[in-house]
DNA sequence: ATAACTTCGTCCCATATGCAACTATAATTA
DNA sequence: TAATTATAGTTGCATATGGGACGAAGTTAT
């Protein structure tokens, strides 16, 4: 496929936003995931865990599902998984004994410096058609729009009526 | 969590240019994709097929792979799908007896026009903190970066010495 | 205080997905 | 032409993931 196809094909969507923004994380995450995978045995939900505790360590997987919009059940596993191997410990939280703050550890760290200069080598790559002043744009974009995310997402009535509209429209 | 809590964390990271975009689309697509699942029974793979095909009528699955990502696994089973429950059609590409071309079926067109315009108005809603000219903007960074994904991904090279870097890193 | 309700995390089950091996066709080379 | 190599797509298998039910702890209302 030649480039101006793929242009072509980048731009074709009702959802060009969206469409875009997919087809560049796809081929920014998917392979260096499998990586990681691979190399130090880290499921892709197991390293978003070790990258999230890596600034923000202490917190209960209850967060992580928030902030990632994974399931806890997954969140759950990736604790359990990295807690096994020795990449995080947890502790009873003395406030609230359901909640189970994790923390991680030496091995943890050394997992996540053994992965993460990859990841911001890749960034550097997908941020390279841009120059500096670009870049700030980008982000000050980025950071605009994640700044309205709490607002339209997980709403669970504004998913129902998504869900009647479309059914509605399929069946009539 | 509370918001600034929340902008803390998307700006701790060392990728946050990567980070902040995947938060932003995990939280776009994935509640999106569950509702089209339940209600049309299309999976996530199924539905990228019918965007794809909306406005790219006749290609083969081996472009879905390089455009997407996905693998032909993948793509191979959602052709199979919905093939099966009459959203597409395929044919022997005349040319080429190992490729089939694939067609919207009137069933086809009616289930993404059924979904598509939710996905729509999820766009709106990520975009709507930004300007007019703010929009442009981010659409002219998003094509600049697309413009250089064929040169910074899938280079299985490039991957291997992640691999091995990685690798050296973790048990040094 | 007790009952009803909510929240945190775990487990079971069904299903979605990737990898590797395979078949069939096509392209390349001798 | 025959042999080798490459490509399109499928399938078996292992595993990753989400939904829902559950137990335990916490909160709220009466």
């Amino acid at each position: 496929m030649g480039l101006q196809d793929r242009d072509a094909v980048l731009n074709g969507t009702e959802i060009p936003f969206a469409y875009k923004a997919s087809y560049i994380l796809n081929f920014y995450r998917e392979p260096l995931f499998r990586v990681i995978e691979n190399e130090l045995g880290l499921k892709r939900s197991e390293a978003i865990l070790l990258i999230f505790l890596s600034f923000r360590d202490g917190v209960a997987a209850q967060e992580m599902c928030d902030l990632t919009g994974h399931s806890k059940t997954n969140v759950s596993r990736a604790v359990n998984a990295l807690n096994k191997n020795g990449m995080i410990t947890r502790d009873v939280d003395p406030g609230d004994n359901r909640r189970q703050l994790l923390y991680l550890t030496d091995l943890g760290r050394r997992a996540y410096s053994a992965f993460i200069p990859e990841l911001m080598a890749r960034e550097a790559s997908m941020l390279a058609p841009l120059t500096k002043a670009e870049r700030r744009q980008y982000m000050s974009l980025l950071t605009k729009i994640a700044g309205g995310v709490p607002g339209w997402t997980g709403k669970s009535d504004d998913l129902d009526a998504s869900a009647r509209r479309m059914r509605r429209r399929f069946v009539d």
